[in-house]
DNA sequence: AGGGATCATTTTGCATTCATTTTTTGTCTT
DNA sequence: AAGACAAAAAATGAATGCAAAATGATCCCT
């Protein structure tokens, strides 16, 4: 007996759809592929090579490619092949404000149902990113940092927001985790202020204050992601122009 | 060479964006048909059929029902093929909480650009808004309705916002109309003085105020929604419960 | 020698074909 | 007559083939 595959009429949930048959497959897969950064940006990539690489033929492959394109990671220019998003300033600036509504809106909804065993446990996460913070442990804190928000949108009981969440979040991941090394001492002060403020708001179910700060700490993240990348990012940065 | 099915179906139109190809034409119209429709939620969609009722061969027919299934319209089950989507209880639910996230946001970023005369517009739609409801002309009503929220997430200047909410707008469609309907008098007045709120935050720029109002006012459209359903619609409330 | 046009090669888009899986139907048994 | 098993029919999933478009290379003309 395979994994419980429901009855007859009840709906599929969509990461268990995926993964019987070979288009859902390589769309996982590719996904993954393009979402941790194999492939450059911008960069031109042929049906035929990637059909060899996954040793499958064209078909489902173009269906899979058909799917990112939709989900926004990747770009298909009519008879000119797919290519990978490159994210310009504007494009990085909306991505970002849209994070930030969804998790200001995971922080609201997550005050109507969480439990105290919740916020213990995103009590646990905070004091160990505080000790990373101490440390001035980059990695471990962004880690962590993303664990505590995803603890947010969990207690959210949305699984429709959860999912947008992720897909969002995917798109803007390689520029997130980059984006973190570029923070200032100050600005991680802050930021552990502000993570602080959170943690108080959701003890105290306060739905709409911790709808505000959240959408104000992500804001903060969007400003240093934004500076940083205009400083640094020329590859990214360069897209803003359309081709 | 049978190839060539003449006229089988409708001809091409071009007037549709950039989507010069096959599948993005077929795209758009399934995605409308699904939309506006036209077939009965959890019916199944044989493949066959609408291939010749669209007058193409199952490739790109099947390259847009993939993307469809990933933007939540439809379902599609292993070797089962594709119905479309039924959306129980819950999911209404959560898809209204996202509108009312996205919205709350779109207030809150539009409270930050939006033009006086962009105000001014939606002042304008508002009064004629009033108007109908002065009439009962409930139709009209849910048009100007719907125009206002379109101009405050246009408003908010994030283009993949304004997609992202058109898509979830598209999910819950038919819902949203026919919930409409069973407005009550007593909650229709309501609905007036918290757009009259609405539109007083949005001429002080006040953001975060405006974001609460907006996630209030969606919060109580979803009740009255839900509330509905679970009186009138035994189709969509059939789906979650267990088997 | 340089710029542009023409032709060959590669790549993409779609139709068709083949292989499984599911669904239906028909018959047989109890 | 009802249920179960089996075979046929239909539908889905994936691969292949073919035409059109794009890319690149060669050749011609000034």
């Amino acid at each position: 007996m395979k994994s419980t595959i429901p009855e007859a009429g009840v709906p599929i949930t969509q990461s268990d759809r995926q993964e019987a048959s070979l288009h859902g497959e390589i769309l996982l897969r590719l996904r993954d592929y393009v979402v941790e950064g194999n492939i450059p940006e911008g960069a031109r990539v042929p049906e035929r090579q990637l059909c060899e690489m996954l040793g499958i033929s064209r078909t489902p492959l173009r269906e899979a490619l058909k799917v990112l394109a939709a989900e926004g990671l990747i770009e298909l220019q009519p008879n000119r092949g797919a290519r990978v998003r490159q994210l310009g300033k504007r494009d990085l600036e909306e991505l970002f404000d849209i994070m930030a509504g969804l998790e200001s809106l995971a922080g609201r909804l997550a005050c109507e149902a969480i439990t105290d065993e919740e916020i213990a446990t995103i009590e646990r996460l905070h004091y160990e990113m505080y000790g990373h913070y101490l440390n001035s442990d980059m990695h471990g804190y962004f880690h962590v940092n993303q664990r505590i928000h995803e603890s947010i949108v969990a207690a959210a009981r949305n699984e429709t927001l959860r999912a947008a969440y992720a897909s969002f979040a995917g798109r803007i991941r390689r520029v997130r985790y980059s984006a973190n090394f570029a923070r200032k001492r100050q600005r991680w002060g802050e930021a552990m202020r502000e993570h602080e403020a959170i943690l108080d708001a959701l003890r105290r179910r306060a739905g709409s204050e911790l709808s505000d700060i959240l959408f104000q700490h992500l804001r903060n993240k969007r400003t240093a992601a934004i500076e940083h990348l205009a400083a640094v990012g020329d590859d990214i940065a360069a897209a803003p122009a359309d081709s």
